[in-house]
DNA sequence: GCCGTTTTCGGCCCGACTGTTTTCAGTCG
């Protein structure tokens, strides 16, 4: 068990002690050990209670409830204040805005206990009228449920993943030659639809056991559909018959809207996939009039365009990956040391290595003051002094403050090699305000690397808004590099944007923004997103060497 | 509940933001 899973068993048992009004000093202790425990160092699974005890912050009970957990995978504790607790409050938990506070009046003083008599509280006014609430409360409130509700059954591509290949290992455990197929194949962002296909002759429907749940009225003889272990996530799972493989796995790999495209005789995709006989994909495009067209690309977008003048084998793909460039460390909030990530980045194949640790007005995340910057450059010579054929790259986050600015003072911002911008902190401005903010930003002699564009968190939290061109124009104007944040929480830039940058020159960057070692590994994400937009390895700063790279930061 | 002494009781991470207040409480990252 985890570190951050133990942490959030602790926290929602803070949550509740305050909810149901126990005692108030013993909540503040749980939820300040949450604090403790999101940046400690080494895996509590692997320490003696000694050592847990001697943890600021960590007294007798502490110590206890943490063995308990690693011992029980979860509290007693917890469990009886859960079982006090009415299960729509935890879904209320959910809305922004709503902390334990609001949540406890709006349970006591008008007894709502669930999303739905809220959001009927809300529509009826009755919230505006609650004392400390008002009206722009309500209304934020019912923004956020809205949302919610959008996000219900969807997943993030990286818990999609995992799910589906758990699926795929039981099916296959009964069937022979399982597929996965649909929204993983093609890499979307957010997933809502798992689809598999088992080849299979014969007649008889497939019998799937526990923990799959048919969905009878949906179900048809060749089409199971269901959920799997009480996720919330839609599951299809299609019995095809062996000489319909080729035309139906490319139909569930396909977007609908993929499908529609027209060639020049005005003849839809989905007739040459339906009616052939052929036998295999690269020749159902042909006979379409076309060349093959990789699954990850097949959204409906400008596809059949980009491959009439790009070829699919110049497309970035994990091997072409040379080095990383926008990573955390101890020094602000990551969870491994500089070297650590260092040497990870060179046992997974990579050259070069750029820490781009958080700016001084990120406290939260223990952003550098400019003596631990010069610390830092220090290490960073000791260390290169010791690899061959490694670099580490002296970089920096640095917030785009509220006025555009960046957030050290020149001769900071000098000593770095390159500089990550990216906005932080008050996300709520308008379009104009927003893009203006970020063109300065831009236009900072400083900055290197855009980073994650939009501020979005999928599933979670929407962009701010921003006039896309003028950015992008910006970035052309003063050699920025757009970054692909590669974190399956952001994915930002959106793929829809990159032909836009690449149109005007403006290179791509695929950064895990790491805080963990193994976070590097989520360039695989950005490497499956980037592949729907057709980037090319050619126009990804992290797939040119480390004398490439430093080349196009020195144009600054 | 936990810490750390101003050493057995007082005060808790912290700054920004928002909305509801009329000087501040609640939420968030």
């Amino acid at each position: 068990m985890s570190n951050s899973e133990i942490a959030d068993i602790i926290e929602l048992t803070g949550k509740l002690l305050d909810l149901h009004d126990k005692d108030e000093m013993r909540s503040k202790t749980y939820l300040s050990s949450v604090f403790t425990l999101e940046r400690l160092e080494t895996d509590l699974s692997t320490m003696q209670s000694s050592e847990i005890s001697a943890i600021r912050g960590f007294g007798k009970l502490m110590t206890k409830n943490i063995e308990e957990i690693l011992q029980t995978g979860t509290l007693q504790e917890l469990t009886e204040l859960v079982a006090l607790t009415p299960q729509g409050i935890f879904d209320i938990f959910k809305v922004k805005g709503l902390g334990v506070k609001k949540i406890k009046v709006l349970w006591n003083e008008l007894g709502l206990d669930n999303i739905n008599d809220l959001k009927i509280a809300c529509e009826n006014g009755k919230i505006a009228l609650q004392k400390g609430f008002g009206q722009k409360t309500q209304d934020s409130i019912l923004e956020s449920l809205a949302f919610l509700q959008a996000q219900q059954g969807k997943l993030r591509m990286d818990k999609a993943l995992v799910l589906s290949q758990e699926i795929l290992a039981v099916l296959s455990s009964i069937y022979e030659g399982v597929e996965e197929v649909g929204q993983v194949i093609r890499a979307t962002q957010t997933v809502d639809l798992l689809q598999f296909i088992v080849p299979k002759d014969g007649f008889g429907s497939l019998k799937l056991p526990e923990p799959f749940e048919i969905d009878v009225k949906e179900s048809s003889p060749s089409m199971w559909r269901g959920t799997f272990n009480k996720n919330q996530i839609k599951i299809e799972v299609e019995k095809v018959a062996s000489k319909d493989l080729v035309w139906k796995r490319m139909l569930r790999n396909s977007a609908d809207e993929h499908l529609k495209l027209k060639n020049e005789k005005g003849e839809h995709l989905l007739q040459f996939v339906q009616n052939s006989k052929l036998s295999s994909e690269s020749e159902i495009y042909e006979a379409f009039g076309s060349f093959y067209i990789i699954p990850e690309m097949r959204e409906g977008f400008t596809e059949l365009d980009w491959i009439k003048s790009n070829k699919n084998e110049q497309i970035v793909t994990w091997d072409s990956l040379k080095g990383t460039l926008h990573n955390h460390s101890t020094y602000s909030d990551g969870k491994n040391t500089l070297k650590q990530m260092a040497d990870y980045a060179k046992e997974i194949g990579l050259t070069y290595f750029g820490i781009a640790d958080h700016s001084q007005t990120a406290t939260y995340a223990s952003g550098l003051k400019p003596e631990t910057v010069l610390k830092q450059h220090e290490e960073i010579s000791l260390l290169n002094a010791q690899y061959s054929d490694f670099k580490i790259i002296k970089g920096i986050e640095s917030d785009i403050l509220p006025n555009g600015d960046l957030d050290y003072e020149n001769d900071v911002l000098a000593s770095f090699d390159y500089v990550v911008a990216s906005v932080h902190s008050v996300l709520n401005m308008d379009i104009d305000r927003a893009t203006q903010r970020l063109i300065k930003a831009i236009e900072n002699p400083y900055t290197s690397i855009l980073g994650h564009l939009s501020g979005r968190l999928l599933l979670s939290r929407e962009g701010y808004p921003l006039h896309y061109q003028k950015i992008i124009d910006a970035c052309a104007a003063n050699n920025v590099v757009m970054e692909l944040n590669a974190s399956p929480y952001r994915l930002d830039i959106d793929w829809r944007y990159i032909e836009a940058c690449l149109n005007k020159g403006v290179m791509i960057s695929i950064n895990p923004d790491a805080h963990t070692m193994h976070g590097l590994l989520d360039m695989h994400y950005g490497v499956k997103v980037a592949r729907k937009a057709g980037l090319s390895s050619e126009m990804t700063l992290n797939c040119k060497s480390y004398a490439e790279v430093m080349k196009v930061f020195n144009k600054k």
